[in-house]
RNA sequence: GGGCACUUAACUCAGCGGUAGAGUGCUGUCUUCACACGGCAGAAGUCACAGGUUCAAAUCCUGUAGUGCCCA
């Protein structure tokens, strides 16, 4: 058999996924353990319109580790896949591409649109799929899911008719943010604040002005306005020959077109005597009132300010609260209305800006502009600035939802992960409001309401159902009933999707089975988005959690650790880099660089190190092939204890260092510490079994003719292999199996294989420690030969002064000692030589010599083992500093008080014959 | 303006009360029969700064500075 040198993951990685998936492997019923606990996740439906990015290969290589390790574990598996119709996302795109052929969806008219849509999904959709299988994705796709499928959209139906009985959904006319771009509502949640350069206007306003027409042109305000604000503190109230003024601070001038008061602080003393007065607004004539509300701040421009109820959100409250007139002076086209002057209707509002402008300042009212930062809400989707404005929608009243699901996470019913995640979310269900859920668009679920022409609005499940509550209401029977023509926020969908995914409304087995889930692992954006809604939707309609465990991951930021962005243009495609580099080790990468809620900059040498990683684990198994032979067509993976002979010390290490790791990575992933696993089977397999293992297994299975202990070295090296791939599996799925296959196994496949468990009676410190010694040997051995560069193909010899059972030690491991430090003889002596033509070390408690007559001098040994010296004498003043101070010896947890003498009382002998090797030698 | 993080070796990051770690890079060396995507040996850090708590602080607390994210 022709195995490569090099691994190429390529064809692995296509041949295994079909066999996975055609087998069912994935699919929860692949575990036939009536008893099995159950584990189930539904995956962040991505958005049908797009394909993966770098922060779903991530999301989804976390979520793939857990599966594959709960699977592997005995769990029942649920990982349920699915997309998202995203009602916005998904029509731009389709808007885009009959832009393209010059058609407006309004050319085709709803029906054919939404048409289209479903069109362009069928053909485009499955993108997603297939970079899902790429990844490697342990999901049963027998179970996907998509929001816009017919059982979800029952669900959407469902609990929209629930909430509306129950008055949580209402209808009604407020201020909602507009997104002129898109010509539709949207949520407060989908408003961007970013900060914009503007400009702060003061403008005046004529006071107690009886006149009926606009104010005339007033000179030299602007003087008299500056003489009176010389400092910091502004004062917005002008005595003039030319009557009263007061002057209010806006960052939006053509909005006065819509004023209906102007209002200032009730405890700002410089106003006190304003109460009761009114202004008259230029431009346009009106009374305005001048009302004193708290909301105000007194910091702000002058501490005036003007106020258009129907434009601004503030101002729409004290519009409410002042019972003042609320004038809409700018449409959905974002153009200004018909209820401004003539003058200005038609204007769009930055051109009307520039009007009021001009027009302020020929009546000499305009009294200043400096330029201003401030923040402005865009629309995340279109980017174009949000019109705040009134208009009737759908609500959804969020205050009695949100309680109940602040109270699951406080009483620990759900945890976040990393813990502080826990702040965000509370902080925002704390100060929640009401949601806008109704999108004036074509693609998403229609709202369940109909209207009947006498104004009567039923809500319910369907048409037919409609029709009859509205006749048993008293209805005409042959009323016609329309369906109200907008689709709902895509979020409330999505909101369902851990209990809709499983059949809800209906009572399926799935439902019961797996929900609430056991994990939901997301991005940090979509905290509130997502994560908040499915809390409050899972309590009220399933009354309980939908998650038991959220898990925040980091962002993935590009190599020099900023945040990928298409406008940056530093996006990196997820599935060139894992052709590039292969999608185990990509996934191993991803995998141990998540620490959680860190960001992650993906770096080109984590990449390389694991594609190394890979090629070592690939050349390992090439060595246990191509050495082992003879032992591979066992059965099944050995059992240590009865199948294998007596084992050597290097064997109880290495079994003993195998169950510790395997402990620390359950450990590691049960606390979902990914980046923890992957580190310590990482070293462990490279470290551990590689470089010291394997090595120390070559005397015995290069042998022509194996003894029966070469044989069971053999066997060793194939049962340590086939464990460690088992556990390195759930990162490295691809790989794994492939070499597993080729190793003595148990089972059909290593996804349904049994996960390592740590065995306690196999840990065996003494094994740990004689080995230990071993490895500190042959190091030291190395350095003296490095240090007087001795070429490997010199040999050296050793004598070892050492007493007691590390005698038996090196005796038992004198081959394997000489192979890894090139040396043709090992001698025990009592006592080491004078010789000065010879290097020398302490290794533990062990002292060691190598003659090396004429290839070193004295004066460059003494200055090496000074040097030794010097690090030593280093840690043991520490150590004396601290064991000198009685109040450690008095209030230290008394183990490390113990330890610290231990380790001053072993580097005070090891510095005492290390100068008496100097000693020895100078006497000479 | 408010909140949450981060600042550790040249770079990217772990560690988060008891001897400073990894990957990459760097230096030297070896084409030794798994792997040069490799082996071996090695150098490299007042753990941002200033206070405090503690027998003991990279680790806990407070403040300062810089960076990032979120909310308004």
């Amino acid at each position: 058999m022709e195995i490569p040198k090099t691994y190429e993951p390529k064809e692995v990685e296509q041949r295994w996924y079909p066999i996975w998936e055609e087998r069912g492997y994935f699919r929860p019923e692949s575990n036939t353990d009536p008893d099995a606990p159950v584990f189930s996740m539904a995956i962040p439906p991505p958005n049908v319109t797009g394909y993966l990015h770098m922060g779903h290969a991530l999301n989804h290589t976390l979520q793939d580790v857990l599966a594959r390790w709960r699977r592997m574990s005995g769990d029942r598996v649920l990982w349920l896949p699915g997309t998202d119709h995203a009602g916005i996302a998904t029509q731009m795109v389709v808007e885009r591409q009959l832009a393209r052929e010059g058609i407006r969806r309004q050319d085709l008219g709803r029906e054919a649109f939404v048409k289209r849509v479903w069109e362009w999904r069928e053909h485009s959709g499955g993108t997603i799929q297939k970079q899902m299988r790429v990844l490697g994705e342990s999901v049963d796709w027998q179970r996907e899911r998509f929001t816009f499928d017919e059982g979800l959209s029952s669900a959407v139906g469902e609990v929209f008719v629930r909430l509306y009985n129950e008055g949580l959904i209402y209808r009604g006319e407020y201020l909602i943010n507009w997104s002129p771009g898109l010509q539709t509502a949207i949520s407060d949640l989908e408003v961007e604040m970013k900060s914009v350069k503007g400009k702060l206007y003061h403008i005046a306003y004529p006071l107690d002005d009886d006149s009926t027409s606009p104010p005339q042109h007033v000179e030299s305000l602007a003087e008299a306005f500056a003489a009176v604000n010389q400092g910091d503190a502004k004062t917005g109230l002008l005595h003039t020959p030319d009557g009263d003024f007061v002057v209010v601070a806006t960052t939006r001038p053509e909005t006065m077109l819509g004023d209906t008061a102007v209002a200032f602080n009730p405890d700002d003393e410089r106003y006190a005597s304003l109460a009761g007065r009114s202004a008259r607004l230029p431009l346009v004539g009106r009374r305005l009132e001048l009302i004193g509300d708290a909301v105000v701040e007194k910091e702000f421009g002058t501490g005036l300010v003007k106020v258009t109820p129907a434009h601004d959100p503030n101002d729409f409250q004290m519009g409410r609260r002042h019972g003042l007139e609320f004038i809409s002076v700018i449409g959905k086209d974002a153009r200004i209305t018909d209820a401004a002057p003539e003058k200005y209707r038609g204007l769009d509002r930055y051109e009307a800006r520039k009007q009021v402008v001009a027009d302020l300042d020929a009546l000499g009212l305009l009294l200043s502009f400096e330029d201003y930062t401030h923040n402005v809400g865009h629309c995340q989707r279109s980017g174009v600035v949000v019109e705040p404005l009134i208009s009737t929608q759908w609500f959804m009243r969020m205050k009695t939802l949100a309680e109940p699901a602040v109270e699951a996470v406080r009483d620990g019913r759900t945890r976040f992960i990393p813990e502080n995640t826990t702040k965000v979310y509370f902080n925002w269900l704390e100060n929640i409001e009401d949601w806008c859920i109704s999108r004036q668009l074509w693609w998403g679920h229609r709202i369940p309401a109909w209207y009947a022409p006498d104004g009567t609005i039923v809500v319910a499940r369907n048409d037919s159902e409609a029709r009859k509550r509205f006749i048993e209401a008293g209805g005409d029977p042959a009323a016609d009933l329309r369906q109200d023509e907008d689709v709902l926020d895509t979020w409330f969908s999505s909101g369902l999707w851990p209990f809709s995914t499983l059949g809800w409304p209906e009572q399926t087995e799935d439902l019961k089975t797996y929900y609430p889930t056991s994990v939901m692992i997301t991005g940090p954006d979509i905290i509130f988005f997502w994560v908040a809604r499915m809390m409050m939707m899972g309590l009220k309609f399933m009354g309980d959690v939908p998650f038991r465990t959220v898990y925040i991951n980091g962002l993935v930021l590009d190599p020099e650790g900023q945040k990928m962005s298409k406008t940056r243009g530093n996006v990196i495609d997820p599935l060139q880099v894992f052709e590039k580099y292969g999608t185990d080790a990509a996934r191993y990468a991803l995998s141990s660089a998540a620490s959680p809620g860190m960001p992650i900059s993906l770096q080109e040498s984590k990449l390389e190190a694991a594609r190394n990683f890979a090629n070592k684990i690939w050349n390992a198994t090439r060595f246990v092939q191509l050495n082992c032979a003879s032992e591979m067509n066992a059965d099944g993976p050995l059992d240590w204890e009865t199948e294998l002979a007596p084992p050597e010390p290097a064997d109880r290490w290495i079994l003993s260092r195998f169950n510790r790791v395997a402990l620390e990575v359950s450990d590691a992933l049960a606390e979902f510490r990914l980046h923890e696993a992957a580190g310590l089977i990482y070293h462990f397999f490279w470290d551990d079994f590689c470089d010291w293992y394997i090595e120390l297994s070559k005397p015995f299975v290069s042998s022509k003719d194996p003894t029966p202990a070469d044989r069971a070295v053999k066997r060793r090296l194939i049962y340590m292999l086939e464990r460690s791939l088992r556990l390195l599996h759930p990162i490295m799925p691809f790989i794994t199996e492939e070499l597993w296959q080729s190793l003595p196994h148990r089972g059909e496949t290593i996804c349904l294989a049994r996960y390592p468990e740590a065995n306690a009676a196999q840990l065996d410190g003494r094994a740990e420690r004689e080995t230990g010694f071993v490895i500190e040997l042959v190091t030291k051995l190395r350095n003296i030969r490095s240090e007087f560069n001795i070429p490997p193909s010199t040999p050296l010899a050793v004598r070892v002064a050492v007493e007691g059972d590390i005698q038996d030690v090196i005796a038992s491991m004198d081959e394997q000692i000489r192979r890894l430090a090139r040396l043709d003889r090992i001698e025990i002596v009592d006592k080491l030589s004078h010789e000065r033509g010879a290097a020398r070390a302490v290794v533990g408690a062990a002292e060691i010599e190598v003659p090396l007559e004429g290839l070193i001098d004295f004066d460059k040994e003494r200055a090496r083992l000074e040097k030794e010296i010097g690090k030593l004498e280093a840690e043991l003043k520490g150590l004396e500093q601290k064991l000198s101070n009685p109040q450690f010896v008095e209030r230290a947890a008394p183990d490390v008080v113990a330890d610290s003498r231990a380790r001053a009382t072993e580097r005070r002998d090891q510095i005492t014959r290390l100068k008496a090797m100097i000693e020895s030698l100078e006497s000479a």
